[in-house]
DNA sequence: TTGCGTTCGTTAGAAGTTGTAACGCAGACC
DNA sequence: GGTCTGCGTTACAACTTCTAACGAACGCAA
């Protein structure tokens, strides 16, 4: 509380100002999707007008970008914490799962549908890699199961392209994208609402899904 | 040829108009995605004004609808052929992927971020549904491998609300919701460029994920 | 306490969007 | 040939993002 830092009054306004911006943007999101988001009614909302929020941001898109920095490091903050708790993969598995349905279109602002001509600046693939290594090590942890692949062997000493110097064995590697892509593939369907009206719970096949993952049984 | 049915000059001209639109708006979407899709842009493209598009689609909202209709259409109309071709799940799998690939918007356009307001029309629940039926045919053709899953017991009897009154083992359900999330987790996050700069080929990962679901080794 | 300078919020305006309304023309049908 | 339906137009309203110029307030420093 103390330790502020060396900030003046007016970095601390801008900061706060900054960050309401952001939080009447998430709402938004939350309500209407990304494509709905509007400065002007950010602006309107807190009372100013519209250009004034030209101050915080260069536009719309820097915004956004910043939301989707916000994102990534929450998802990486969340697994982190999950890591640490030592909950292995399926500590992480429930984590993103909660931090999804915690805000739909925050995970679809990371890893929802993109749009073709914008690039993701570098420290946001950084944090992605992070979010990438705490998976990796899930991974490495569990005993190694069944013959090796022919795509592990392709994946053989990429692990430190993906993560920052982070070598581990290939059969991880397989698997850690492996958990990646079976995770996202039911929480993607389930969040964009492809199992209404299926009658069944997305929650068990999540967990099943997670089964192969990680149990001896494998399917 | 000659079958053009009772049509007048005005429908065939208003069809062709029509098709045109369209055409133009994929365009756009392949280029820049859905949100950057604009009516006046198309018009322009087109030679006329900006609210004379107003006389062949409602709005914005009535177009992409459209759109979305003509995509799940010819998903449908991929995988009726590929049934018909008798290759099974790995022809499927494959026409898929080859579906996804012509037309990244597409496939996002179909199975990307939704709109949280929007509601699909009932139609293209149908269409959905004879895709489904489609996957569910052909995991019903495969031999069931190891114990009945708990997710299955609870997927009994489900079948005839996802398809259009067609009844499948549960086993073969959740196969078919297994075959669905997996294959769709490594599309979508290869098409987004998730797996760009990881150094990896995808075409690996989505055959070994095929593998898993045709295969007798499981993993 | 008295300036000075940075920063903020304002209004005005340009250029774009979706969408509506009213008008004229031209093609189709009787 | 007359009538009627439908198409494309321009004009306009209400939005959007974003720039430019102005004034006021605030913090800092002398």
């Amino acid at each position: 509380m103390a330790e502020t830092g060396t900030t003046t009054p007016r970095e601390r306004y801008r900061a706060q100002v900054q960050a309401e911006i952001k939080e009447r943007a998430w709402e938004q999101i939350a309500a209407a999707g990304a494509s709905a988001l509007s400065l002007n009614a950010i602006a309107k909302q807190m009372g100013m007008s519209g250009p004034a929020l030209y101050r915080y941001f260069a536009g719309r898109d820097e915004l956004i970008t910043e939301l989707v920095r916000d994102a990534y490091r929450s998802l990486a903050d969340a697994f982190r914490a999950a890591s640490a708790a030592g909950g292995g993969l399926t500590g992480l598995a429930h984590t993103l799962r909660d931090w999804a349905l915690d805000d739909p279109q925050r995970y679809f602002l990371v890893y929802g549908t993109p749009v073709p001509g914008y690039h993701a600046p570098d420290d946001v693939t950084t944090i992605a890699s992070e979010i990438m290594t705490a998976l990796l090590d899930a991974c490495a942890d569990l005993p190694a199961d069944g013959p090796p692949t022919p795509l592990a062997a392709h994946l053989e000493g990429l692990g430190d392209q993906w993560t920052t110097g982070h070598p581990a064995p290939p059969a991880a590697l397989h698997r850690a994208l492996t958990c990646w892509t079976r995770l996202h593939g039911v929480l993607s369907l389930e969040l964009a609402g492809h199992f209404n009206g299926m009658g069944f719970d997305p929650t068990l096949l999540f967990t099943a899904e997670l089964d192969t993952l990680t149990g001896a049984s494998a399917n």
